[in-house]
DNA sequence: CAAGAGCGGTTCATATAATGAACCGTTGAG
DNA sequence: CTCAACGGTTCATTATATGAACCGCTCTTG
């Protein structure tokens, strides 16, 4: 799991702060606050207070009081019984309004199904936010050899083919602040090196599509195409997953036109369709 | 419809979320920058800098620290365009992950749409959070005269059927918090004296449901019933809104067993299934 | 088309806020 | 029974947030 913390820096120069000042750093206290949510996920649902202090290395009053300032907006909630928090019900009335704007979940699903049901295979859809790709509609495959996933999952950039497909379409200085962390290895083929990577975006623009095999998780496939908003920029991305027993060269190849026509659904969904390459920004067609 | 006002209204003081900000607890910055998030609504779901600098009553500098924080997490998105800020994309994942550990929006809408099948007027479902209800769940009824909600509104507790319904079985120190701030009056019928609204409370808590005749909205009839979680206390409530024209006593009796029962069905799927009206903290039947 | 009112965004001196080591009381495993 | 780990709290220390005035811009409007 990454970890997507605000890296902080301890008894530093002034230089360095106000350098983090003009890439835009702004509210440390909400900042570490609101990244206290990111250690929520399928497979950690609860915390308790201590292992949340732990993971976040805060004070453990601290931590309390950030817990405590989430919960008062429904952000967080605690058990009663195990005293763990969890998640809280005020984020499901701001993804209501969020989705009653731009209805994202309810047109992916449907997209998401179409793929799933043409290629058998997983496929998912995570949009960026917060520093990585957060999964937001998944369809799993029906064949018994599939690749599972969590569901709500945040994604590593660097290690998936979700998330070069969208660094290769993003704005520039998403990518430089992802390239410019350290890039944790997952498997023994995770590229961790950031002029590697940036070569690879390279093809990948030329491409329009990202494939990923074993970076992530040993064993699994990925073939993603970026999903673009209306500035021509990603937005997140649409992925396949599929075993690597089952991911032939000819097989990738069938998969890369129906992952990039699921992507350009979504971005027209979403209200991004470009599909005049000569004006994007990257000046390469992607949808 | 109404507007969304602010959840927070303590007293009559110019400052809204400044003021709310500034009642002893812990983490006051944390909590000034999530109420930004509360001002968004279907009705207002993008929201200018200076705009939200006036609503907040903050400085335009602070707001937009603000935002920038809350923007790095993908809790809000500032549009290209016209540069106004509105919820992000990050609230998507998070709401996926609540609801992956307590399904309550999948579970609660088949029970809705059951509801309005019998009764055939409008319901929806709100939970708990930041110190309001949130509507969570909606069905509108099919007949032409019908009441119309918004997706995603927060309402307030003291003047509506669904508030009564939840304050009535809630903790106390919830109802203690409501009905210490300054009342709103929503129509000529809401009641804003907080020793008369407990007074209702207590019928309420005998009756199971709570009724209200237009003390949020004129011509709109409420009838609700609490949702009760794990240690007995409310977590929210489900509520039938009719026009009042067709809120005869007894279409109101007949719809009175309805919503408990519906009430009872969400709180058994969301695993708080009391029945034993004994162990009940405040000694009243109510699912 | 000039004037001004509004917007989003930025600066820097000022003032207020966040922080954590040490501390409780409780619980559960051995 | 003991001890370790838990959730939670305190108060002196320290870092943090804040806002009036400012800029450059775009839209009205007389």
């Amino acid at each position: 799991m990454l970890a997507n913390l605000p890296i902080q820096v301890k008894n530093d120069s002034p230089k360095i702060l106000a350098t983090m000042a003009t890439s835009g750093w702004a509210m440390q206290t909400i900042d570490k606050a609101l990244g206290l949510l990111g250690f929520f996920s399928e497979g950690r649902p609860a915390i308790g207070l201590s292992e949340i202090a732990r993971l976040s290395d805060f004070n453990k009053a601290t931590t309390r009081r950030f817990l405590l300032a989430l919960e008062k907006h429904g952000f967080v909630e605690q058990d009663a019984k195990t005293r763990a928090y969890r998640l809280g019900p005020g984020l499901l009335r701001l993804a209501r309004v969020r989705e009653a704007v731009s209805p994202v979940q309810t047109v992916v699903q449907p997209i998401l199904e179409d793929l799933v049901s043409r290629i058998g295979e997983t496929a998912h859809f995570s949009l960026y936010a917060g520093g990585s790709l957060a999964t937001i509609g998944l369809v799993e495959s029906t064949k018994s050899n599939r690749v599972m996933l969590e569901r709500g999952e945040t994604i590593p950039l660097h290690a998936t083919a979700s998330g070069m497909a969208f660094m290769a379409f993003a704005q520039p200085k998403i990518v430089d602040a992802a390239l410019g962390k350290t890039l944790t290895g997952h498997t023994a083929q995770t590229t961790t090196d950031a002029a590697e990577l940036r070569k690879k975006l390279q093809s990948v623009r030329k491409a329009g599509v990202a494939v990923a095999n074993g970076s992530y998780e040993d064993g699994v496939c990925g073939i993603a195409a970026p999903v673009l908003g209306q500035d021509g920029f990603a937005r997140g991305a649409v992925a396949v997953a599929a075993p690597a027993s089952r991911a032939k060269r000819n097989v990738i190849s069938a998969i890369h036109p129906e992952v990039r026509r699921a992507a350009a659904e979504i971005a027209s969904a979403m209200g991004g369709d470009f599909t005049r390459a000569a004006t994007h920004p990257h000046g390469a067609a992607a949808a």
